[in-house]
DNA sequence: CTTTATTTTTAGCCTTGACTAAAAATAAAA
DNA sequence: TTTTATTTTTAGTCAAGGCTAAAAATAAAG
């Protein structure tokens, strides 16, 4: 069984070490943590004993096999919680982060797998991210961000990258969610700005609404 | 906000302030918790700081208002998970306990408003215990012990007072559950056992049995 | 190649919530 | 009312997880 705080860290690593190929460097994993790289050394340390990752002195750390499922089975959970509070409660996406956030440490092997069972085996949370199986295996999807897509070019929402309140409650005002169908009419190369076409408006975008976006296109 | 340690404490300490009158003693508090009693003095010490217990050296601790519904508050939550955990993810009642122990110490009010909500605002948990409302008031019901009954009395069982395993499984295979109809058809003052009849049944049961269910007769 | 800047680690300290052993109060017996 | 037993508190440690400041590696410039 792993404490709160190392469950944290193997997350952390977990998504770092997918957004980057190679070990995660120290400093990563404590901007990723909000926290100092001392502590991180720390914790890196304990966990490399307990064959969790494997860590270089100076030269970062990787997950090994057993700590890639132990993150997974974490970011299961949290996601499936996730999935329960937008499905039953009826929270709205922007809201289910934090909770999940605490939610994601209950141990109960039984409660989870009833909860999946419950909520009808769900493929995905609220955000559009895969919900890994109880294995930690996640099935690989092909969705590109909408900032890759050209001028013409079109596709469903099938996710967002940052989920942070802002941002999503940006996407209700302009009716975007998971499923919305989105053409890009206009692309400017200079600044990556778009304009697009979401049901029957059509609006401006920033490179960086695009870039947080993902589409699945065909 | 509470840490877990202090959760933990103030409900022990609510519990047992509730079952005898009076302040609580250091090592019943430390029997509770399975802990020793300094580190029980250590943290009344702090709890008192905190004003949630008025403390006084040798003599005991009793909540304050704020530390009563500070627990009641944490009771909530447990008997609310509970109620989840057997109604919607069809655990058994005698398997919810140590998830709830968990779930309890999730913070999040608007959590548990629409989880209460999801239940149907559920008044008693599976075990019959009442839950409290969100300012930690308890509707004070009227029940006896099985024990406390005579011969050719009888009653609905309303609640259990212990619920370990095995109590609860014994309580399944005699068919007996939360809205049972039992009536006693013999006691023996000797060693308060009973003959009680349930359903078609009719079988024997020893004291202790009878001493941990509770009855509304009426 | 040196020198400088950045990253990472070590050393030492802090808080929380445990524990043991010893001291002090209180309660029970004699 | 002494003496003894029990309860409770204090003093001193410990592990987990943080932090700061200083030292050591590594990387980047000059
Ligand atoms: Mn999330
Ligand atoms: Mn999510
Ligand atoms: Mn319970
Ligand atoms: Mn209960």
């Amino acid at each position: 069984m792993y404490s709160l705080a190392e469950e944290n860290y193997l997350k952390a690593i977990y998504h770092l070490e997918s957004k980057s190929q190679g070990a995660v460097s120290t400093n990563a994993i404590a901007d990723a943590m909000d926290t100092k790289p001392s502590s991180v050394t720390d914790m890196v340390q304990k966990l490399a004993e307990k064959e969790v990752l494997s860590y270089i002195k100076y030269k970062g750390t990787s997950l090994t096999k057993k700590g890639k499922k132990t993150a997974a089975n974490v970011i299961r959970k949290h996601r499936l919680w996730e999935v329960f509070l937008v499905e039953k409660l009826n929270f709205h996406w922007d809201e289910v982060h934090d909770i999940a956030e605490q939610l994601e440490h209950v141990h109960s092997e039984e409660l989870i797998s009833r909860l999946d069972k419950f909520l009808g085996f769900p493929d995905f949370d609220p955000h559009g991210d895969p919900i890994p199986d109880k294995h930690g295996n996640v099935k690989p999807t092909e969705k590109k961000l909408l900032s890759e897509l050209n001028k013409n070019q079109k596709g469903v929402c099938v996710g967002v990258k940052e989920s942070n309140s802002d941002f999503l409650q940006y996407l209700d005002k302009k009716n975007i969610t998971i499923g919305t169908k989105v053409s890009v009419l206009g692309k400017e190369f200079f600044d990556g700005s778009m304009v697009i076409q979401v049901g029957r408006d059509q609006f401006f975008i920033s490179k960086k609404i695009a870039e947080n976006l993902y589409i699945q296109t065909n």
